[in-house]
DNA sequence: GCACGGATAAACATCT
DNA sequence: CAGATGTTTATCCGTG
């Protein structure tokens, strides 16, 4: 108190700020929304898919296995002599994911073994002459279509792209297998010979791995009509990933219909994520084929009138176009945005932005509820987390809101995020402040440290919207962030106050309170500057000011050090993937700011940085005393988050950073969220 | 125990 | 005058 008020004291005056006049010169430019509109540079994760494909490829190795064990007639009998494979019920009983490779290993030979890998090189390679299938695709339609010769040539870079992470993933695949004793192959070494296969499997196995293989063969045969197809009917960038769903299914059959792993579904569920159609559940009417004008047409009207159009700018990606009424707007769209393929490609894009989005809410939703599970939480809905939640909850903003919180944690939402969200809270958080009555107000502890506010955001951006839980940011960090996302950063008060509301789910009530905190954070501290306007007065940041505040936090933390060293094994591997992304992204969406975006963000998730740690590298940097020769992804080591649950990290990592890097290829914001990582420079 | 930062509440002033 | 906006102070709490 007595610090603030002498500190604050020299804060300057409203009559003094009147003269900060760079800032205040775009007096029509201030209320841009942001976060809510954003949906154009959604886009297709190769993280994801590459992770899909490795899945279906194991699950199909291993289903094959399982059944080459279990399928016998008898296992007395075993025809492979040099293992009798005896599996247990439960093994039996178990679907193919739930395998691990040390189970493999026990209930199989190492022929079999081999027999595994051979199936996944198989099915690698195989993923792999698909994509250079399509590669060619996009180079005859490139010799067709000179006017998307642009944004194909980018698409054929996301494909080499996805081509060299494939086999980064294969190598990476047979070297884990390795590790894990699973096999004996050198990295280079090719497929098992088929001679040792046939000594592990019987004749009707063997049948079964050719008609797995065929399988993808037969897709390749279909790809290619298909490609035919698509050359002649459609023009646009993205259409040939719709044809490119079907093929996939329907051509995968099975004489004897058992071998139900390596199922069409399954393989239009991949297949999907690579062309960024949805799978089966998320295949929406336009996608499973419904003509590609009838989806724009239909778009267009239902949106054109509303979401499209706001604070006199065309909301259509990627537009912007200022629009001083309707009528102009109309007009605008329909002769900007009429019905041709660019539009087309466009809507589509944007169809697939929701789908991820839809994807990566169910994704978080489940690990949610796995980390509810295992911190002894009591998930109460489970499904609901797919759903927009109640916002009426009954809980309330201030101290009294801890009064009336059971000890049963019946509260999905509040319970499990309040006290802080998912992926940062450790038991004993959850315990004080749920258990003891604390409440989830007085749980600061994490609002700077832990994941930056910007790929927060990105990441949980729609459970924030929907989920009544408390963002785990101070009204600081959400002022400035709110702020620094606009394109013009300022923001009037009512701004401010449109952006909480309208980004978190929380503060949809008790406006009272949480306005009054945030005109106080505007006044108390220096980092929000409030400069006069022609229209009014609105709120600026002052960087240097918001990242002077924080530098004495971080100073010599163990856990920090422990994190940085337990942080350091994944980021060599983040590093071309984020490469990668940022190539697909720049290839697909042929948006250099995207790239930039999707890679900045990516880096941010990477290695879970809070946006003030960040800054305060950044600051450090400037300062001239820190090496400037360290990456970004080393700078995010060493100050990497020092309260995050290490087992908690190191198990939802892996699943962390797909969802991460897919969110951040698709999620709205995320230019100014890599603004955020990069205050400084941006700003001045 | 203390310093500090953040959240909350409230009083007050000013502006629209 | 009411409401919005902005400032300031006080208090509580969690953290280091």
């Amino acid at each position: 108190m007595m610090v603030e008020s002498a500190t604050e004291t020299i804060r300057t005056t409203p009559s003094n700020q009147n003269g900060v006049s760079s800032l205040s010169s775009q007096s029509d430019g201030g209320g841009r929304e942001g976060g809510s509109n954003g949906d154009t540079n959604g886009e297709i994760s190769p993280v994801d898919l590459l992770h899909l494909q490795q899945q279906q490829a194991l699950q199909a190795a291993r289903q094959f296995i399982l059944q080459q064990a279990t399928g016998l007639n008898s296992p007395s009998s075993n025809e492979i002599k040099q293992s009798p494979v005896q599996v247990p019920v439960s093994m039996a009983m178990m679907t193919p994911q739930m395998i691990t490779p040390q189970q493999m290993q026990q209930i199989l030979s190492p022929p079999q073994l081999q027999c595994y890998i051979s199936i996944l090189q198989e099915y690698y390679k195989k993923q792999q002459e698909q994509l250079h299938l399509q590669l060619l695709t996009q180079q005859q339609q490139a010799g067709k279509q000179a006017k998307e010769q642009q944004q194909l040539g980018n698409k054929q870079l996301a494909f080499q792209q996805q081509l060299i992470q494939m086999q980064q993933l294969q190598q990476q695949h047979i070297l884990n297998l390795q590790r894990q004793g699973l096999v004996n192959l050198q990295p280079g070494q090719g497929a098992v010979p088929i001679q040792s296969l046939q000594q592990a499997m019987c004749p009707t196995d063997l049948q079964q791995l050719w008609k797995d293989v065929a399988g993808v063969q037969c897709t390749e045969e279909v790809m290619k009509h298909e490609g035919l197809d698509l050359t002649t009917n459609s023009s646009n960038t993205t259409s040939y990933s719709a044809s490119k769903v079907s093929p996939q299914i329907p051509h995968h059959t099975l004489p004897n219909g058992q071998n139900s792993v390596h199922t069409p579904k399954r393989d239009r569920s991949w297949i999907s994520s690579f062309t960024k159609e949805s799978s089966d559940e998320h295949l929406t009417p336009y996608s499973k084929g419904a003509p590609l004008q009838s989806t724009h047409s239909t778009h267009e009207e239902h949106t054109a009138s509303h979401s499209l159009y706001g604070h006199g700018e065309c909301k259509w990606p990627g537009c912007e176009a200022l629009c001083e009424d309707m009528g102009q707007f109309i007009k605008h769209l329909n002769s900007e945005h009429a019905l041709d393929d660019r539009s087309t490609a466009q809507c589509r894009v944007q169809m697939q932005v929701v789908q991820q989005l839809e994807i990566q809410l169910a994704k978080e939703s489940e690990r949610l509820q796995a980390m509810m599970a295992h911190l002894h939480m009591r998930p109460s809905e489970p499904k609901h987390f797919n759903q927009p939640l109640n916002l009426a909850s009954s809980m309330s903003l201030s101290k009294r809101e801890s009064e009336g919180f059971p000890e049963g944690l019946p509260h999905p939402p509040t319970s499990a995020a309040t006290p802080i969200t998912p992926m940062r809270q450790g038991p004993s958080v959850i315990s004080s402040s749920s258990l003891h009555g604390v409440g989830p107000i007085r749980r600061r502890n994490s609002d700077k440290f832990c994941t930056p506010i910007a790929s927060e955001l990105a990441q949980n951006c729609e459970f924030y919207k929907n989920a009544d839980v408390r963002p785990p940011f101070t009204y600081a960090s959400l002022i400035r962030h709110a702020i620094l996302e606009t394109s013009d950063r300022q923001l009037t008060l009512n701004e401010i106050y449109n952006w909480f509301t309208r980004m978190f789910a929380y503060f949809r009530r008790n406006t009272a309170t949480w306005k009054n905190a945030v005109r106080h954070n505007l006044s108390l501290h220096k980092c929000f500057v409030r400069v006069e306007n022609v229209k009014g007065a609105v709120w600026t940041v002052d960087e240097v000011e918001y990242q002077k505040r924080r530098p004495p936090k971080m100073t010599g933390s163990p856990t920090l050090v422990k994190n940085m060293i337990s942080g350091l094994g994944f980021g060599s591997l983040n590093a071309s993937y984020q490469a990668a992304l940022a190539e697909s992204s720049l290839g697909l969406l042929n948006s250099p700011t995207l790239m930039n975006n999707s890679t900045g963000a990516s880096l941010n998730m990477l290695h879970i940085g809070h946006d003030d740690v960040s800054s305060t590298v950044e600051q450090v940097n400037s300062n001239g005393s820190c090496s400037p020769g360290l990456s970004p992804q080393q700078y995010g080591h060493q100050v990497h988050v020092k309260e995050e649950p290490a087992e908690m990290e190191e198990d939802s990592r892996p699943m962390s950073l797909m969802a991460s890097v897919t969110q951040n290829l698709s999620m709205p914001g995320d230019e100014r969220d890599m603004e955020e990582e990069l205050p400084t420079e941006e700003l001045e």
